[in-house]
DNA sequence: GCTAAATGTTGAT
DNA sequence: TCAACCTTTAGCT
């Protein structure tokens, strides 16, 4: 464990410990070494995780973070967040996150009981990691367009069977990214082919996408901000 | 070589 | 509601 960069302080004290476990709770990242240690990650907007197979390269200096074995070694970049952390600020991060449609054991009316409540729009609560973990800009806007929801609706007016079906297509959207390494929200017969091969912009249904007609019904995408965030629909669809 | 933008969060106002 | 922060890259000149 070191840090090349220099602004990671506990890595000498975990270098040549044994890493036992990684974990992922929403947009938080774990390395668990032993005795009850955990290295904290949040990659933010532009943070990076590197895993490379040897031989050893020599690191930028913006690199926080590196573990390396014989094997290979991976290198942490642009992270707001890296720090050890002990059981206890472990335990206090856990309890302010809503269920993970990606663990589990996640229970979705969890979510309901704030979501049921709340006059703020769907589209703000299902960027909120307290209502729901791991949600970004792009399974928000894209989640909120496959359920043909208005991202305006407020919480309390979205009928719980309407969360529960959104919440299912989350945990699809969401796991079929984990499997693919990216965020694929189109159906197969949405997407424009060229000479047979999918294009990159093919992925989303509204996500950066402003002004480009709707795949589905050729209506103008909008775009407006949304608590400081950009925030994109179908205003037909939708 | 410069600037803006990017799948995010925090803390001050 | 807004600025600050972390870094890289695309798109300009």
């Amino acid at each position: 464990v070191t840090s090349p960069q220099g602004r990671f302080d506990a890595a000498a004290l975990l270098d040549g410990e044994l890493l036992e476990d990684t974990e992922a709770f929403g947009k938080h990242l774990m390395y668990r070494f032993s005795g009850e240690r955990w290295v904290h990650i949040h990659l933010g907007l532009f943070g990076k995780i590197r895993t490379v197979h040897t031989p050893v390269d020599t690191p930028r200096e913006t690199v926080r973070l590196r573990l390396s074995t014989d094997q290979w070694f991976t290198d942490l970049v642009g992270a707001p967040r890296c720090a050890m952390i002990g059981p206890d600020e472990r335990a206090t991060l856990l309890e302010r996150l809503g269920p993970d449609p990606l663990r589990p054991e996640a229970d979705p009316h969890e979510a309901w009981t704030r979501i049921a409540r709340s006059r703020q729009p769907v589209a703000a609560l299902l960027m909120n990691q307290q209502v729901v973990a791991g949600v970004g800009n792009v399974f928000r806007a894209e989640v909120l367009f496959r359920s043909g929801l208005n991202p305006f609706v407020e919480g309390r007016a979205l009928p719980q069977d309407g969360w529960n079906a959104l919440w299912e297509d989350l945990r699809r959207l969401m796991r079929a990214g984990v499997r693919a390494n990216r965020i694929v929200s189109t159906r197969p017969e949405h997407r424009e082919r060229r000479r047979g091969r999918a294009r990159r912009s093919d992925a989303t249904y509204v996500y950066g996408r402003t002004d480009e007609p709707c795949r589905v019904c050729g209506t103008l995408i909008r775009r407006t901000d949304l608590m400081g965030r950009r925030l994109y629909w179908c205003p037909s669809c939708q």
